[in-house]
DNA sequence: CGGGCCTTTGACTGGTTTCAACTTCTGTGG
DNA sequence: CCACAGAAGTTGAAACCAGTCAAAGGCCCG
């Protein structure tokens, strides 16, 4: 499963098989229940994490109590507070496994170090982020753009065995609407 | 107002000065007007731009024809459609002047020279990226967290000398309100 | 001084939330 | 393997936040 990680690098930047053995030390694995958590709100926030498999997903709980996901991370994908995590501070956020979920993670310290020894994962990481920050704003873009309703048909029909793997009232929280609208609009949509 | 952007980047990587000189070829320089088009919607998007002096918005336009700010940039801020850049392809967006401003342009090629050139800037813009996703997250924590009248009062409690600089139909179309709501907001401020 | 752009005001509308009750699904222990 | 409790999803009615439309007022710049 580590070779993954390996191949997942490799697809940004030129990086050394017999490198990879360094890497690893740098990393600790971690296994986690569905529903246990990975980063509680108000704790500081010193890990970055690599799904190597299942999906987690990273909210905050707002002053009437709901909470909203802000993002999602399946397979290969990075997830932590950034700004929180490079400043070593206190996170808002809570990340939380939303099905038994493998994942790598690095402390801020080990990165830095991990950085310096490979300039080449300073690519990987800065495309990594390139892209993460270009797909935000993309949805900002739809979040703008779209009512409620086209926001949800259009999640669903770009992504739909993701929308078949996460609970619905997940997905309501991650695209800021309500469950008992989703309910609705799949109402509408069956007839 | 180059130097400006030496001390910029030694703020996140050690960088000599000396080398200055030459990371200046990899950029042009380039003057606009208010209102002046940066980047069109529909075209090729080839450069990254940094704001020397002045201040930038990058917009869509939705179906409805309705103008909606995707992000601002003032002097020391990177701006482009990241997903585009990467891959050379077309934007959605439109880069727009707000006010007279002068910028650096590098393209694509050339950023990738220069990165190779001097790999300390690896840093520097893998941590650019980093902050600038992380404050794209927080600003989706706002935009499910608050109201509406919320959002317009965080933010202009939060950059009160921003909120003077630019028009309020911006500031309005930035947090997806719609101006007349502005108004009504502010009325009700007033009181 | 004039024209166009920006802002304000008010009435009306509807998409979406809220609340509460009910049904269906899921998994865990007896 | 069934029973049952809690979690997830559905339904419907009432309330409201915020958008739309239209028209008038203010302000900047030529």
């Amino acid at each position: 499963m580590l070779l993954q990680f390996l191949e997942h690098i490799r697809n940004f930047t030129e990086f050394k098989k017999e490198d990879f053995e360094r890497i690893q030390e740098y990393f600790d694995i971690g296994m986690y229940g569905k529903k246990d958590i990975i980063l509680s709100a108000g704790s500081k926030c010193t890990y970055n994490y690599f799904v190597l498999q299942g999906c987690l997903h990273m909210f905050f709980t707002g002053e009437n109590g709901i909470q909203r996901t802000v993002q999602f991370a399946i397979e290969d994908w990075w997830m932590t507070d950034n700004l929180a995590y490079q400043k070593g501070k206190n996170t808002d956020f809570t990340i939380q496994a939303v099905e038994n979920t493998t994942l790598l993670k690095i402390s801020r310290e080990n990165q830095e170090e991990l950085l310096k020894e490979f300039p080449a994962l300073e690519t990987y990481f800065r495309k990594i982020y390139e892209i993460s920050y270009g797909a935000s704003l993309m949805r900002m873009k739809y979040a703008f753009d779209f009512t409620k309703e086209e926001m949800y048909c259009h999640f669903t029909d770009s992504f739909p065995e993701f929308a078949q793997r996460v609970p619905q009232y997940l997905i309501a929280s991650f695209l800021g609407l309500t469950p008992e609208y989703v309910s609705e609009i799949r109402a509408k949509r069956r007839s």
